[in-house]
DNA sequence: CGGATCGAC
DNA sequence: CTATGTCGATCCG
């Protein structure tokens, strides 16, 4: 998004205020001057939680500087020698394998949110606005961006360096459908374009750029759009000018200049079609004209950016916003150029981080990191450095890929302080309850549930577990987060967890093999018509085991509710051993499938146990894995040292990642409780 | 694997 | 009063 997200770094550093304001003003115009912003800014943060922790992630950011400077003093020059060789010969490569061939164009919406609302509201036209909340801004306006407004800003804040400014709430629904309307512009130039957001997309327009070479002026002939209710008096271009909002922005506008339509057939203007223009054949021309069919779509302007990959596309759309374009050449030099004093932190991928830790070596623009190209390859992992490499030659990938299946979904929320372990538990199953519908429409099933946790002072802390099936419904996936979630509130007690976020993530999710492979092993196993066996347990204060016989275990879960509400208000030790599936529920041994007639935990344990032992024995004895019988255990997490024996009884899912899994995961839970006599038991 | 961090939108 | 939500990548233990 056009939003001014990063900000040139430049001069004073003097730590935190250059992150949160906006020091990019023009000077002289209605607006704020770096200084006030600053100033403003810091009076409104000064002694929050949100500042103090902001104070500490800086000073962690400065010891890892610390860490890094200690490493580079150590540095021998015989040792940055022999890097600069190494680095030397892989930048040959690089060098050889540089392919300039393919055309990539960067598009990206105008400060995009704000400008749909302006659009919609002509109220807002002439006024500062920002899209989003008192509590957060997504974007705003380059009306509001001269008070230091920008996204990622809270709106009480914004209104203080900016008391007119209007806030106008978020409506998905509606950028969405702008956003389709431009899509559809997008697909005819590069069917497999590739979407990043709702406004803004990466087009690879290589194929069309050789096609339209052939095609007759008559395809490329666009129409102004007469009908529009927008106020356009003179001639034919001056539509794109009323969204230069401040008509002394520095960027040129889609017409500007004497020749840039008619480039390639200047003859051609006025009498055929009054009112409609036709493109050349040039990768500009074919942007211009995506732009100006944008517009005239929808009202909106569009940056733009070409280049022979898409980092340096990407570089380039940011050149000449708002409603601007760039190209650079499909040559070497053209590239190098172009980066030569670009700073480092107008690269995709270098965030406020990276580049204050590069600052920290003198780097701060692609000359310079290509300069010091053997010093990082000593100071930074492979990964970093080869990024960095890469970055200084211009490389980038030079065809937009198909993103990949997901792999992770998650939801999370914030609100005014909880710390009730009631209202958390219930919070948390909500979450679980919204993730489950959304992982449910996609079909989804993951193996990791992550619950995140942020703190009244903005502490972020999050856990995960794995289990050894997958898990897609609320019931499942909440036996799971709960555990987490419990471990936590325990972790403090006796203080309440106070908590302003929390969040549920499920990973890890089953590969098109897994898949198939699971479906086979349960039709196979529903046609066995043996029993499901459910297990499950809690660790900590408020061990909860029970196993049903039922495979359609606790339907609404209103059990399984009232149990757990009851329990954790309570907040005292139930005696783990006792009241056990009340209920209807029947205990079954999970191994020997067989019911168990006690309904003390201790006793049914203990026969577990048993049974687990001498399938142990027996897989060792016999060296070979254990029979195949699908013994269903989702979510088995019992408690205690069954780490071998969970394996064992859930052979379907014996491969070596969940027997890591297994193994990694029971013996950490194994040493919470006391009950690893099941390994001691067997090593004697 | 689990946890923290970074970065993008 | 009041500092987002969602995702992928990477690093380290």
């Amino acid at each position: 998004m056009d939003d001014m997200k990063k900000v040139g770094n430049s001069s004073c550093n003097d730590g935190l205020l250059l992150r949160m304001g906006l020091n990019d003003n023009k000077a002289g115009m209605q607006g704020l001057d770096k200084e006030k912003i600053n100033k403003i800014i810091m009076e409104a943060t000064k002694g929050s939680r949100f500042y103090e922790n902001e104070l500490k992630k800086d000073q962690q950011v400065n010891q890892r500087i610390e860490r890094m400077m200690q490493l580079k003093e150590k540095i021998t020059t015989q040792q940055l020698l022999k890097a600069q060789l190494q680095v030397d010969k892989l930048v040959i490569e690089l060098e050889q394998s540089r392919n300039l061939s393919n055309t990539i164009v960067h598009i990206d919406m105008d400060a995009f949110y704000a400008a749909v609302e302006m659009r919609d509201n002509p109220e807002l036209k002439e006024k500062p606005i920002a899209v989003g909340s008192m509590s957060m801004l997504s974007t705003s306006n380059y009306h509001a961006r001269r008070f230091g407004v920008r996204a990622a800003m809270p709106g009480f804040i914004a209104k203080k360096l900016c008391p007119h400014l209007t806030i106008v709430p978020l409506n998905f629904e509606k950028y969405g459908k702008v956003s389709k309307e431009v899509r559809e512009i997008l697909t005819e130039y590069d069917p497999n374009f590739m979407p990043m957001g709702l406004d803004e997309a990466y087009l690879n327009i290589t194929e069309h750029l050789e096609e339209r070479l052939n095609w007759p002026e008559d395809k490329r002939r666009f129409f102004f759009n007469t009908e529009s209710t927008i106020e356009k008096d003179k001639g034919e271009v001056n539509m794109s000018a009323k969204f230069n909002e401040d008509g002394y922005s520095s960027s040129p506008i889609l017409f500007e200049d004497n020749t840039p339509l008619m480039d390639d057939h200047p003859q051609q203007r006025d009498q055929s079609m009054e009112n409609s223009v036709v493109f050349g054949t040039s990768a500009e021309e074919v942007v211009k004209e995506i732009r100006f069919r944008i517009e005239q779509k929808t009202q909106l302007t569009a940056s733009a950016g070409i280049a022979p990959n898409t980092m340096l596309a990407k570089m380039c759309s940011d050149r000449n916003k708002p409603n601007g374009q760039y190209r650079i050449a499909p040559e070497r030099q053209a590239v190098l150029d172009f980066l030569k004093d670009l700073p480092i932190r107008k690269v995709p991928g270098i965030g406020k981080v990276t580049e204050k830790m590069l600052k920290a070596l003198g780097i701060v623009t692609c000359s310079e990191l290509y300069q010091q190209r053997a010093l990082l390859s000593l100071l930074f992992s492979e990964a970093s450095w080869r990024n960095f490499l890469d970055i200084s030659l211009g490389l980038g990938s030079t065809h937009l890929e198909k993103d990949g299946e997901r792999k992770s979904m998650s939801t999370e929320r914030t609100f005014s302080e909880i710390n009730t372990a009631e209202d958390q538990y219930s919070l948390c199953r909500e979450l679980c309850r919204d993730l489950a519908q959304e992982l449910q429409k996609e079909g989804l099933k993951g193996k990791t549930v992550t619950l995140k946790l942020k703190n009244v002072n903005f502490e972020v802390k999050t856990r995960a577990s794995t289990v050894l099936s997958s898990v897609s419904t609320e019931e499942e996936i909440f036996a799971v987060a709960k555990d987490l979630l419990g471990t936590e509130i325990d972790s403090v007690a006796p203080h309440p967890l106070r908590i302003r976020l929390m969040g549920v993530r499920v990973s890890g999710f089953l590969s098109e093999e897994e898949k198939k492979y699971q479906q086979k092993s349960i039709t196979s196993f529903l046609k066995s018509g043996k029993e499901i066996a459910f297990l499950r347990l809690q660790p900590g204060k408020s061990n909860q085991e029970y196993c049903t016989k039922n495979s359609e275990a606790s339907p609404g879960g209103s059990f399984f509710d009232k149990k757990r509400a009851a329990r954790q208000l309570n907040s005292e030790n139930l005696s783990p051993n006792e009241t056990v599936a009340k209920e209807d529920s029947v205990l079954v041994c999970p191994v020997c499938n067989s019911e168990q007639k006690t309904t003390s935990l201790m006793s049914f344990n203990r026969h577990v146990d048993v049974c687990l032992n001498k399938g142990l024995i027996q897989e060792l004895t016999e060296k070979k894995d254990f029979p195949t019988k699908t013994c269903n255990m989702e979510n088995s997490n019992r408690v205690g040292g069954l780490s071998r024996g969970q394996q064992c009884a859930n052979p379907s899912q014996g491969t070596k990642r969940s027997g890591v899994t297994t193994s990694q995961s029971v013996s950490k839970k194994a040493k919470s409780c006391n009950s690893k006599h099941t390994i001691e038991m067997f090593f004697k």
